[in-house]
DNA sequence: TTCAACAATGTAATCCATTACATATAAAGT
DNA sequence: ACTTTATATGTAATGGATTACATTGTTGAA
């Protein structure tokens, strides 16, 4: 591997001068700059990014903090962090937490110790307010979920205004008895589906009727879906609708309809959030709310960059929008001989 | 941030005896070592990362070369990587490549110019001989597939093996007309999967009948896997059981199954390949082989760690064993009055 | 013409941990 | 008692890029 210096005697430079044509400074002379750029190209010549690391004071190194990259929702959103950071020279220690606070403490500390130089935060509970005394010291950027009134750089879809868009559609498909499948977890967008759910019923004068609403467990899993919905269907009166608040649970919901024998669309309406792999596996393909998870990741990255490199006039906070997308699963309301209303 | 030098003042010793303590030189005496220690934590001293690198010309940094992130069976794998390879102080560089072999040689190139200690590839096409010049120079792991021929280290499970556990088990419920949906991939585990397809038919006297082996896609995907079924049981003879490499090929046949009004494992026992998670979210449950993704994960970081470090008597090869599970998707043959064999 | 101001480049210190080599002290051997 | 050997620790060079400061050369103003 050749060094700068070697550069520098190909050159008949000073090192200081090739440094300052690899970092672009002015004032170097353009004929020097090109007889610079041809040793450099002759010895096919890269800096040595632990030099360069250790004099400026950097890693290079960005911390992804999330609780199951598993997930394809998550694994989007890193593959979309991963390629622009390599882009930029940086690598990613991605540390899965499992939601467990513990060890996203654990996690930040490595910026602490400075074997990191910043981090994205994936799933975050909106009481976590510990994390500002790190924020308020090391770039930290929120993906997707944030904790509000902590102005933490963040990027994430409109979650609320997503909300109304299924809400208003369902409504305008003529049902009124719409339940929900929210979580038990802390998540801000879980609360803000869950205010974009009751805002809209109050909107159109549908009472918001608390037997409709019922949670799912944190990590939206499949079975606990499959089980709320069954507890919405058990019931005497039963919803047309339902919303959940991500499409393992929408499909859950499916299951359970299907094994009460009602058909979806046709008895049932099913609306998910999300739109990763699966829906369109199985049918009925499931309406739902596209994020746009690849595109959320390389913001976060960008955003974090900007931190790090404490660039003027950088977006504190981006909106990046989503698409609801009808499919299979749902349907207008119609009413039938036995029903009741 | 205290540095080494600071440490050594705390500990009235020189920096080369905290160099000493911190890499477990053996010539410190028992008490120097203590006292050094202690400062090291009264300073919370951790050693900088890339004066460290450069000193010792390594980056701390490894290639994890994958074609998706995205698909779950690779995220558990990189889960397993990720965890262990933060325990050793590692971070990972994620190239998806999407199995373009530019991009695959892109990502190698890293190791030239140092930007990497070691690479683990998680998908490779057996005629990727190139891959040799990589691994003769640089530290190389194979995950999951690897090039027959070329003793590049790796760890999989047997392929094979697992596959004649699957046809015994199908031929054991009396299935004849046992077909296999396989791939237009290139991977090893396809070609072992296929020839125990066959080696196991032949063993037991059944013909090999080439209108019962079709291909899916390169990605395994659910569609191709649900053209493929459709290939198959258009035919006049149908089978009665199939074979799939991989589980969204299976869950594909389950649905083409099922549009065509065949009831699976009634009339038609349907395996797959891989567990991944969708395997238990809809019924029937799919019968498949598990592998260990997240210990195949863990293994091939411990071996290119121990390639990193050339040690002695290391492993290089690890096969870790799949554990073939039963579950609603396969049942015994019954023969039916409209059957002609 | 002379000096200030600036442009272009060079010299050397710096970032921090590691390690070859040097030194000092103690234990062992004759 | 005196050299030899081993043990424990220190001094200083090293890795490669960056950058404050120094130097040289050039232009323009007085």
């Amino acid at each position: 591997m050749p060094t700068i210096s070697d550069v520098a005697k190909e050159a008949n430079v000073s090192v200081a001068t090739v440094s300052r044509v690899l970092n672009n400074h002015s004032s170097v002379r353009p004929e020097t700059y090109e007889r610079v750029h041809k040793a450099i190209e002759k010895l096919s010549f890269e800096p040595n990014m632990s030099a360069r690391n250790l004099r400026r004071n950097e890693t290079r190194v960005i911390l992804i903090v999330t609780p199951n990259i598993t997930n394809p929702y998550y694994a989007h959103i890193l593959t979309g962090i991963g390629d622009r950071a390599r882009e930029y020279g940086y690598s990613a220690l991605i540390y899965n937490t499992a939601g467990n606070e513990a060890r996203e403490k654990e996690a930040l500390e490595m910026l602490k110790k400075k074997k990191a130089d910043g981090a994205i935060l994936l799933a975050c509970n909106v009481n976590s307010i510990w994390i500002r005394e790190y924020a308020d010291k090391y770039p930290i950027v929120h993906c997707s979920e944030y904790i509000p009134d902590l102005d933490i750089p963040r990027v994430s879809v409109d979650n609320y205004k997503a909300t109304q868009d299924v809400m208003e559609y369902i409504i305008e498909l003529g049902h009124k008895r719409i339940a929900t499948i929210s979580s038990s977890n802390n998540y801000i967008s879980t609360h803000l589906r869950l205010k974009g759910y009751k805002d809209t019923l109050k909107k159109h004068d549908i009472e918001v009727n608390n037997d409709y609403i019922v949670l799912a467990d944190d990590e939206y899993s499949f079975k606990s879906g499959k089980a709320a919905a069954y507890k919405l269907l058990d019931q005497k009166i039963r919803p047309t609708a339902i919303f959940c608040i991500s499409d393992t649970i929408a499909l859950g919901a499916i299951t359970a309809a299907k094994e009460l024998g009602l058909q979806v669309p046709k008895d049932l309406t099913v609306v998910g959030f999300d739109d990763v792999d699966d829906t369109t596996k199985f049918h009925p393909y499931i309406t739902t709310v596209a994020q746009p998870c690849y595109e959320l990741g390389e913001e976060s990255f960008k955003i974090l960059y900007d931190c790090i490199n404490d660039t003027k006039d950088m977006n504190k906070e981006v909106i990046l929008s989503h698409k609801f997308v009808v499919r299979e699963s749902s349907a207008p309301f119609v009413k039938r001989y036995h029903e009741k209303v």
